[in-house]
Order: structure tokens, then C-alpha cells, then sequence
DNA sequence: CTAATTTGTGTCCTTAATACACATTACTGC
DNA sequence: GCAGTAATGTGTATTAAGGACACAAATTAG
């Protein structure tokens, strides 16, 4: 996002004069992925001489002909080479000072996608995954955004069955259980586990084996079909669903 | 939002030359209210020739010195005269067409309001509560942003201490009960009603009772004091809470 | 073939959700 | 003032879900 704001910060200063209207909008992308039992994000060096030496979310300012959801799915296919990811908008931050260069918009959004997915290409420099644990300071308010869209992904969870898009299309119970582990922060009962997700009724059993593994191998699970699509449609939560004006 | 759209519609179409940047920015509130046993939403008479005849949100453009929720405070202070309402932010939308005097990306928020507040003036002209079951086609896509916070606030009302903006100061269980009827579109059992309400610990016993009623009296209840604000921190959901990362 | 590690499973207890009925209070109309 | 009406206020039994907890079976490593 900064690298096209500065070769633009001549027009942003030209129509600054422009009452009402000097105003950029741009997308913030939080793309999450898992490995070695970690949530990591996918960030690049801030390329700002105010931020030089952060890191900064993946963005880019919205283009006159394209919606937001077009705008995200052009930022994760430029940056990670993918199409067919879970995409959800979770918040829109303004404050007039978050950009240096002028005043910009950001629609934030967070992705889960699968780090070992084969289509994945991280060709640009300066792009990598971090840890969150690693995460210090960021650029811009990027820091707030990071934790409001992974604040947002703990709530999603255990509701909605999108955790799948960070893990390979084969997984056994361990694997899912140490996923739900490192987003939540906290540690599960194996059994009470189980049992939680048996009961969702996400996952079919493909009757296959854990391979290579150094211990007693477990089954191999695969999130159902009817949910392998990016998004869910909500629900609310407790009473029976309701159309939505009488 | 549309009347001042149209007062710049020539500078839209100036600054609409200048690549990346022709885009406006918007916040629209979906003000709630209630009385009679019925959610109503606080509409305005578009006087856009293209939705003539149609209501719309209220809403407006982004000045360039304010922040987003400055602007829906400066908007509803407007537009009702009250300044410490409820406000939260639902979603952003930004379809290309969505405007037809050029692109504007609009932050949608609702707003919960004492229909009955003193301080309430709706001075402005075609500007009405509306009930819900009785909207139909509205201007814009404001209809999909009505639903949308619609369907948010009736996800929060069983899990924050929110709906009690709606009400006066001092009400009775039945009129709460009602009151979440009202939104939810259900009729609830008042005993377990009662009972889950109980459970929050959201209400003080004032040792009052209901006057000018024509039946039996019930007890009147207050808010507790550290629930009257206008915005509750965030939790998620069946987990401990986890400091956000690290 | 023994040790170590990990899988896989069931029970008890507590809490929350739901279905359901009756006595009490206050006003109304006669 | 008394009977009728309408609303308040309350408790129990059942079911479902969440959380604590232990042991036998499968596999690899040596």
C-alpha cells in the first residue's frame, strides 16, 4: 500500500485542495497461515522512510473500478499467487493521522490460507511469514488491525468451520486440535475436543492413515464438502433463525 | 448523504479525471428505535431524482479532519440533537454502482436511541421513524446495510448489555421482554426469560414499581451503572480470554 | 521384545436451555 | 365490595452441552 501511496503523494497533495475529497481508500489484508504449530502472518518491510525498519500489513489502495471484495482477491492473488481463499472484511479504520502521507482509509481484512499450498509463490522480496509471537511494532496502525482481525478469527472458530483453509486437505484430530491451540492461545482437552468438533458434524472421515509420522498414526480427516467454500453464511446465535424483515 | 452528494456533483466530476482518486467516502447510520412493541429505524426522504419517492439512511460524507466516528457522532447529533448514543461499527460497502453520482464507499453503523429521550428533536423535514415491517425498497443499497446491521444487532443483544439504550431509564421485565421480542422476530417464555436475564447480572432493583398501568404493577429495573456506556469491550466466546498475542 | 509415545475412547459432574402451571396482585365493572 | 379479568412472579423436571479426568491399544525406536 505505501509503495503506490508514495508515487502518488504528488496527486494526493493536488486534490488535498479539493474540499471534502482528498480522502484515499484502501484495502488492508491480515493473511494468516500455520506452521510448525504456530499462527504466522504474511508481512513486507515497510518501504516509508517514517516506518523504515517495520514491517507492514499487505494493501493497496482501491481502484476506481473495482468493489472491495474484488480490491482484497487482487491484493492476495498479486501477493500470494492465490485465488480461492477465505476472505472475510472485518473492520474499516480512519483516524485522520493513520497515514503519513495524507488521509487514508483502510478496509481491513483477514485471510486464512494454507502456507504449503503448492499454487503459493512469495516472488516479492521482503515478503514473509512472522510469527505472531514474533510481532512487535508494525507500520502505520497496522499493529491494532492485526489484533482486531485476530481477535475476530478466535470468535469465528468455534462457530463457523473456516479454520480448514489454514491446514492441507488431509489432516488427522492432533493437527487440528494444535491449530485451534495456536490461535486461542490456550491448550485443549484431547477428549473434550473431540467431542466438540464430533458434534459440529464438519468433518468426514476419508478412512486413511497418518504416513510418516514417528508414533502410532491417526486417522485422516477432510472438512465436508458443503463447506468448502470461502465464506459461511451467518446465524445468529441461540434463538431460531429469523427472515430478516416481517 | 445524498444532498450534499449532489451540491458536489461537479466536483465529483472533476476530481473523477484524476486516476485512483475519484472516490468518495461515506458513513450511514442505521438509527434504531423503539415504541409500541415495535423496532423502528429512523429514515429520510431521499431527493435524489433517481430514488425519488424512496427513504434512505441518514448519512454523509467524511470530512477530511474528522474520523470515522467522529463523523456518525457528528451525523447523529445532527440529525436527532443527541450526542452519547450507542454507535457501533458494522461494515463497509464499496460495490462500484452502489452510487449513481459516482463511486462512494460507505461505512455503515447503528445507533441504539431512546425514541422518547427529551433531548430528541427531528426538526429536519421527511425525516421519520419507520417501522420495520413496513420497509420495503429503499434508496441505494441501503436496504441490504439495514439488514445487515439489523442481523448484527440481534448476534450482540443476548451477549452485551446494548438493548437497554432503547429504553428509558427505569422499565419493567415485561417491557424488556417485549423489547427483545421486537428484535429477535420470536415470542420468548417469560419464566426463562426472566431467568437468563437474571443470569447476566446486567440490572439493578431499584424498588420501584410500574405506575399509571392498567393492571398489576411489575418492578422497575436500571441498567447497572458500569454497563451505561456507549460501547462494551469485545470478548470471545466458551474460551478464557488470552492476552492478544505472544 | 521392551520401552516410550501417541491414539482413541467413556463417565461423572456442573451448568445452561427449554417446556411447562399456579398462586398473587391490581384494576374494572357491576 | 365483590367477582371477573389480566398481568406479575415464581420453581421443577428434562435435555443438551461443557469440562475434568484415566486407561487400553497401536506403533516406532532401540
Amino acid at each position: 500500500m505505501e509503495k503506490i501511496l508514495k508515487l502518488k503523494t504528488a496527486e494526493i497533495e493536488k486534490i488535498s485542495n479539493i474540499e471534502s475529497f482528498n480522502i484515499a481508500i484502501s484495502i488492508d489484508c491480515v493473511i494468516f497461515g500455520y506452521e510448525n504449530k504456530e499462527l504466522k502472518v504474511l508481512l513486507i518491510k515497510s518501504d516509508l522512510e517514517e516506518f523504515s525498519g517495520l514491517y507492514s500489513l499487505l494493501g493497496d489502495i482501491i481502484r476506481p473500478d473495482e468493489d472491495l471484495e474484488e480490491a482484497s482477491y487482487r491484493i492476495l492473488k498479486e501477493r500470494t499467487g492465490m485465488d480461492d481463499v477465505y476472505l472475510e472484511q472485518v473492520h474499516t479504520f480512519g483516524s485522520v493521522d493513520r497515514h503519513p502521507s495524507g488521509r487514508v482509509i483502510t478496509v481491513a481484512y483477514y485471510s486464512l490460507i494454507d502456507i504449503k499450498h503448492h499454487r503459493l509463490n512469495l516472488t516479492h522480496n521482503d515478503l514473509h511469514w512472522h510469527s505472531l509471537s514474533d510481532i512487535n511494532k508494525l507500520a502505520f496502525d497496522h499493529r491494532i488491525i492485526l489484533e482486531t482481525c485476530l481477535e475476530r478469527l478466535r470468535e469465528q472458530i468455534m462457530e463457523y468451520p473456516i479454520v480448514f483453509n489454514l491446514l492441507p486437505d488431509k489432516f488427522s484430530l492432533r493437527e487440528l486440535q494444535e491449530l485451534y491451540e495456536a490461535i486461542l492461545g490456550v491448550s485443549l482437552d484431547r477428549r473434550n475436543f473431540r467431542k466438540k468438533i464430533a458434534l459440529k458434524e464438519w468433518l468426514d472421515d476419508i478412512d486413511e492413515m497418518e504416513k510418516e509420522v514417528t508414533h502410532r498414526p491417526g486417522k485422516l480427516y477432510r472438512v465436508k464438502k458443503k463447506f468448502r467454500k470461502k465464506k459461511q453464511p451467518s446465524k445468529i446465535g441461540g434463538y431460531p433463525q429469523v427472515s430478516s424483515m416481517s
